[in-house]
DNA sequence: AGTGCCGGGCC
DNA sequence: GGCCCGGCACT
């Protein structure tokens, strides 16, 4: 509704990027301090171009003309197609009718050859406007596109954020996002090196931090406690108290949903400028996910639909070998990850943004990786058993190595411990030592855990019958587990259902009496929490 | 089709 | 509150 983000008012307060006097090095950043309009038909511009008083962070003021400033903004860092996130919408404005002039304009020279999905340049200009750090990073996106679709929507901001300096392209940073992601998990998890430190990659963290800070807070809490909640426990999340928008808020890519402002709304509101409030969505549980997998290698940014395809990527381009598909040897499984995102829009962003280009700040690979780097080959010949922990198998550092596989082992064992106990009603099992229940209880689905350590993990050496997937399942649950902030741990995205039985399996229909009062009531089982 | 459980309604 | 259940996500 009354959406109004006023129209495009001036850039003042704006930041902007100002030719370096000296007329080469790095643009300079300077906020705008006054707009004026000077008529004069130039060239491109049309009629009118702008004059724009520019307070220089070395102090000075300056002026500009409008394409002197277009000339700094298109040489910022990143040239990333990247689309990203925005969504645009337009309500009421926004599009591009309302504001013919300024940067837009000039950005749209030469910005729009890579990405065709992109969004209006003029809420580029939007945001900046409200002078606080702007963060979106789409600053580069053709405006030429016919956007009116998107413009039917609600306008949200977007979920990636990019510090002014920073200087990386979106890609890059999602690559790092990835990369990164990897890199905690590993060292995060393992027993021994427990401090987040990661070093010999500062750079990673460096934009870990940022964009925790302005990207992504994933304000995912969900009250996972019982039922009988005892308040939701918001932590020390600064936003607002608002209501449990989305719990599976974060997937590293999930950029603005179709839908709400979910992941940055805390990221909005300080922007001023929110003007949509959240829809009704009543139940938004809804989950259509799209799998696709990212080459991890150096400069690459390959993002292919399909596991295979991307293993036979790396495979070839990048390990130099050449046969095919099925016999690999699983080194690949390093160099790729999965990534998840939710709907096509969020597909086309990515995809348009595989054709990666070597800039400046080239992403960390696989860190446990780090030495090995160079097309190693076979070299410890685990066999292909993609059914691990894509790291951390058959690796080469003693430390990732360990780490995750010992968490999953605990974790499976947790949940299974939790369960054993449970006196089956049906038989006695005279002599049911661990061994039995054990078996008893073995899902058969998801067999990997559970029987690593049960049994030798001869049962998988063989030929994995469906790598992909398992493979997946791993790495989606690594994904989730470190994007999500230290805080916000107890919350997962999303509960991956299924697990442990619950009473009313373990007791079934008839001896309904003997569940949990949650399980009778069906609520969250308070039983067997998993 | 079955399970887990959220959101709600009724008392 | 206790209790029940519609309905949905997920398997
Ligand atoms: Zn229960």
């Amino acid at each position: 509704m009354h959406t109004r983000r006023l129209v495009k008012r001036s850039t003042l307060g704006s930041r902007v990027y100002a030719p370096s006097p000296t007329g080469d090095g790095a643009p300079l950043t300077g906020v705008v301090q006054a707009v004026r309009q000077q008529e004069n038909r130039d060239v491109s511009a049309g009629a009118r171009r702008h004059v724009y008083t520019v307070l220089m962070q070395d102090g000075s003021v300056k002026e500009f003309s409008e394409d002197e400033i277009a000339a700094g903004f298109s040489q910022t860092p990143g040239k990333g197609p990247l689309k990203s996130s925005l969504k645009s919408s337009g309500n009421s404005r926004v599009d591009g009718t309302a504001s013919q002039g300024q940067t837009t304009e000039a950005q749209k020279g030469e910005a729009d050859p890579l990405s065709p999905e992109a969004v209006e340049g003029d809420r580029v200009a939007d945001v900046r406007k409200t002078g606080r750090s702007l963060e979106c990073p789409e600053r580069e996106k053709d405006h030429t596109r016919s956007v009116s679709l998107l413009e039917q929507k609600r306008k949200v901001v977007s979920s990636s954020i990019d510090v002014p300096h920073a200087r990386k392209s979106e890609e890059e940073v999602d690559m790092d996002k990835v990369t990164a992601a990897m890199v905690l998990t590993s060292l995060s998890t393992s027993p021994l090196v427990r401090s987040p430190p990661v070093k010999g990659t500062e750079g990673v963290n460096g934009w870990w931090k940022d964009s925790s800070v302005g990207c992504f807070t994933p304000s995912s809490h969900s009250s996972s406690g019982y039922w009988s909640w005892s308040g939701p426990s918001d932590q020390s999340n600064p936003s607002t108290p608002s209501p449990p928008l989305s719990a599976d808020s974060f997937k590293p890519f999930r950029t603005a949903a179709a839908h709400g402002p979910p992941p940055d709304d805390a990221i909005d509101d300080q922007d001023g400028s929110s003007l949509l409030f959240d829809e009704p969505i009543p139940r938004k549980r809804k989950n259509s996910m799209k799998v696709m997998f990212k080459c991890l290698w150096k400069n690459c940014g390959k993002v292919l639909s399909t596991a295979a395809g991307i293993q036979r990527h790396i495979r070839t381009i990048h390990l130099g070998r050449n046969w095919d598909s099925d016999c690999s040897d699983g080194e690949e499984d390093f160099y790729y990850s999965e990534i998840k995102l939710n709907t096509d829009s969020v597909a086309d962003g990515l995809s348009s943004l595989s054709p990666v280009s070597p800039s400046v700040l080239s992403p960390v690979p696989p860190p446990h990786n780090h030495h090995k780097r160079p097309p190693a080959e076979s070299g410890n010949k685990t066999n292909g058993n993609k059914e691990n922990y894509s790291h951390a198998h058959s690796n080469t550092t003693p430390l990732s190595r360990s780490a995750p596989s010992a968490l999953y082992l605990i974790h499976s064992d947790h949940a299974y411990q939790a369960t054993a106990p449970v006196t089956i009603p049906s038989t006695g099992s005279a002599s049911g030592p661990d061994s039995t229940t054990s078996v008893l209880f073995t899902p058969t689905s998801n067999s990997n855990f559970s029987i690593s350590w049960q049994s030798p993990p001869v049962t998988f050496t063989g030929t994995a019958a469906s790598p992909t997937q398992s493979c997946k399942e791993q790495r989606s649950q690594t994904l989730s587990v470190l994007s999500s902030p230290p805080r916000a741990s107890g919350s997962l995205s999303r509960k991956s259902r299924g697990e442990g039985r619950k009473c009313r399996k373990v007791y079934g229909m008839e001896n309904r009496d003997m569940w949990c009062t949650a399980c009778r009531w069906k609520k969250a089982c308070q039983r067997f929490t998993d």
